[in-house]
RNA sequence: GUCUCCGUGGCGCAGUGGAAAGCGCGUCGGGUUGCGGACCCGAAGGGCGCAGGUUCGAAUCCUGCCGGAGACGCCA
């Protein structure tokens, strides 16, 4: 175990056990990082109350404090202990310590990184864009977002499924195939403008319906079809399935997103599971007539007039709806997939629809031993403006468009920058989309994924700040220092010491690589990952300014100083890469 | 109306119980032609919407209020 924080916490937890005995070995040390240490043990002024209730006299912070002191082993781990305050802990990690911590890390495929031993299968749904409609902005963090807690959550050994929830089926599909018909499925099978412009596609076939009646029947009809499982109509359903999935694969391709087709389990998909659901919720009681609608009241929701609230499992005209669909779709990955985790990477509006469909989910029995049910909350893009990012016309963002601009603006800032070398034209190519993109990723992973956040091309493609282009710099930085002393990153192996207090800070901070992939998955919030690298980046500056390599003073401290640049690159191409930002050679 | 989320230096954001609230951009003043200046050092600037409360300790928890966003049966 390489995390010092975890190490230290052990540590005091054996401390407070053997102090005050084996009922507080589980209680926690509380160790953080701390301006007076490296780390800091802040529990002595919270045993006060249970101490002086167990004692029977009042108790004082510091001498519980010292009393914790005198019990710690720390030998080798710390070299400086000090009591501090009314209780603080501080604790000075000993420069051997972290210096074999680095090596060890160094010399591990996996960064000192343990994989779960006891891995759970969490099921990630995310992107979900819908058939026939062109993806926009709203879609880019979901998939952004959901994309790296996947690859977050697979580096650490859990079973990861990736489920991208297509919104396939549905009423929008009779009109959508009336439409198909009316312009010719031969066009759609060529891949024909006429088709693969899906948003004009989509508003052709909407406007006919409203205002033309005869079309708006057969649309109907067309969708009682469909749900039927109508060979013709199916036919005609899966043109346009197929048109879409090219369209999908051709963005995620572009944003370097893992989805495949095999990760698509659609809206469609459990259609057959729609009957059965609403059965077994009628079955155990639960569900109810309500207005002609078959409907569950779970407890503590209100409406507008502080009546119960329902979640509406079959429409009274029959049909089902998007709630029925999650609720078979919880059922599904319960009874069928096993899942200990699932995890909603959906837009915040979608709350309180989540949160009650969640809690029908239990009434039912659907959430089996620990399963968790997680809706993470994404937040709107806005515009510059504070407003939800529309186009200038006043429409909605296409994805494709958005991207072009980024790398079209990537493009203009990097022939700005006073590069050393020259590149060709593929090449420039080559690294101006990894900028461009990457930009636009990182901008939408370094922010809290349920905070509202601006979307602004300037200062995202900017190549100074927390910005993924200064990500990517820092890391092609340190390979020009491998190429000018002619070895490669793999081959440096220290052995590492630490003498300059930029070197002994910047090891230090590799150590919490770790617990900081750790504690985005376990939150599910990447930004947490991304705030590390970019302390990462800014403490390896520090380093950069005060340490020469190639030109250090000796050749052990630049052996030394090249596996710390070696550590560093690993890690930060390996946390860019859990992220899904690409780092290229040179820029 | 009810519920949820949000309100942190000029701007954009972190921090959700521990000491003096951080970071980036911008501003001002220095330095540095460098192992890629896409840099470094320093300064000004907020006491965390407001008012109470809990706690040894609150930006973090609770209550109320103000302001913003969103949601609130048969769309997804």
């Amino acid at each position: 175990m390489s995390d010092p924080q975890l190490v230290l916490a052990d540590r005091v937890r054996a401390a407070l056990a053997a102090a005050f005995g084996p009922s507080f070995a589980d209680t926690d040390p509380v160790i953080r990082p701390s301006q007076f240490a490296d780390l800091q043990a802040n529990v002595a002024m919270s045993l006060v109350k249970p101490l002086t209730q167990e004692r029977g006299e009042k108790q004082n912070p510091r001498r519980i404090a010292e009393e914790i002191v005198a019990r710690l082993d720390v030998e080798g781990l710390v070299s400086k202990v000090e009591i501090s305050g009314p209780g603080f802990i501080n604790l000075t990690l000993a420069d051997g310590w972290i210096a074999a911590r680095a090596q060890d890390a160094l010399e591990d495929d996996r960064l000192g990184v343990p994989e779960d031993e006891n891995p759970e299968k969490v099921i990630v749904e995310y992107s979900s864009p819908n058939v026939a409609k062109e993806m926009h902005v709203g879609h880019l963090r979901t998939t952004i977002v959901g994309d790296a807690i996947a690859r977050i959550g697979e580096f650490l050994g859990e079973n990861v499924v990736r489920d991208n929830h297509v919104g396939d089926w549905g009423t929008p599909f009779g009109m959508l195939i009336e439409h198909l018909l009316d312009i010719g499925v031969a066009a759609a099978e060529r891949d024909d403008s006429s088709v693969s412009d899906l948003t004009a596609f989509y508003q052709a076939a909407r406007q006919k319906f409203d205002s033309d009646p005869e079309f708006a029947a057969r649309s109907r009809t067309r969708v009682v079809r469909l749900q039927a499982g109508d060979p013709d109509t199916m036919r005609l359903w899966q043109v346009l399935v197929d048109v879409s999935k090219r369209y999908f694969n051709h963005v995620y391709a572009r944003l370097g997103v893992t989805l495949t087709d095999d990760d698509i389990k659609g809206e469609s998909f459990y259609n057959d599971l729609l009957n059965p659901t609403a059965q077994e919720l009628t079955d155990k009681g639960i569900a109810e007539i309500s207005d002609g609608a078959l409907v569950v009241f779970p407890p503590g929701f209100k409406g507008r007039e502080g009546d119960p609230l329902p979640v509406i499992v079959r429409k009274s005209d029959g049909g089902y709806n998007y709630s029925t669909t999650d609720l078979a779709t919880i059922r599904y990955r319960s009874d069928t997939e096993h899942a200990d985790r699932v995890i909603y990477v959906v837009g915040a509006p979608q709350s309180l629809h989540f949160q009650m469909a969640f809690s029908v989910a239990r009434m039912a029995g659907w959430v089996k031993g620990g399963m968790r049910l997680e809706h993470a909350e994404i937040g709107n893009v806005l515009g510059t403006d504070g407003k939800i990012l529309r186009t200038r016309a006043g429409g909605t963002v296409k994805l494709a468009e958005l991207l072009d601009e980024a790398v079209e603006r990537a493009g203009a800032e990097f022939d700005k920058l006073n590069h050393d070398e020259s590149f060709d034209a593929a090449t420039r190519e080559a690294i101006v989309e990894a900028v461009g993109i990457g930009a636009v990723k990182y901008a939408d992973l370094s922010v809290a994924r349920d905070s509202e956040y601006i979307f602004d091309f300037d200062r995202m493609i900017s190549f100074k700040g927390n910005t993924g282009p200064y990500l990517q710099y820092a890391a092609t930085r340190i390979r020009s220092i491998f190429r000018k002393a002619g070895t490669s990153p793999d081959d440096a192996h220290g052995p590492i010491r630490l003498e300059d207090p930029a070197e002994r800070a910047l090891a230090l901070h590799l150590l919490g690589f770790g617990a900081a992939v750790k504690s985005a998955y376990e939150a599910a919030e990447p930004h947490r990952l991304a705030t590390f690298l970019f302390e990462l980046a800014s403490s390896y500056t520090s380093f950069y300014e005060n340490c020469p390599v190639l030109k250090a003073p000796d050749e052990a401290t630049k052996q030394s100083r090249l596996a710390l640049c070696a550590l560093t690159l690993r890690t930060l191409v390996t946390g860019l890469d859990l992220l899904g930002v690409p780092t290229p050679e040179r820029m």
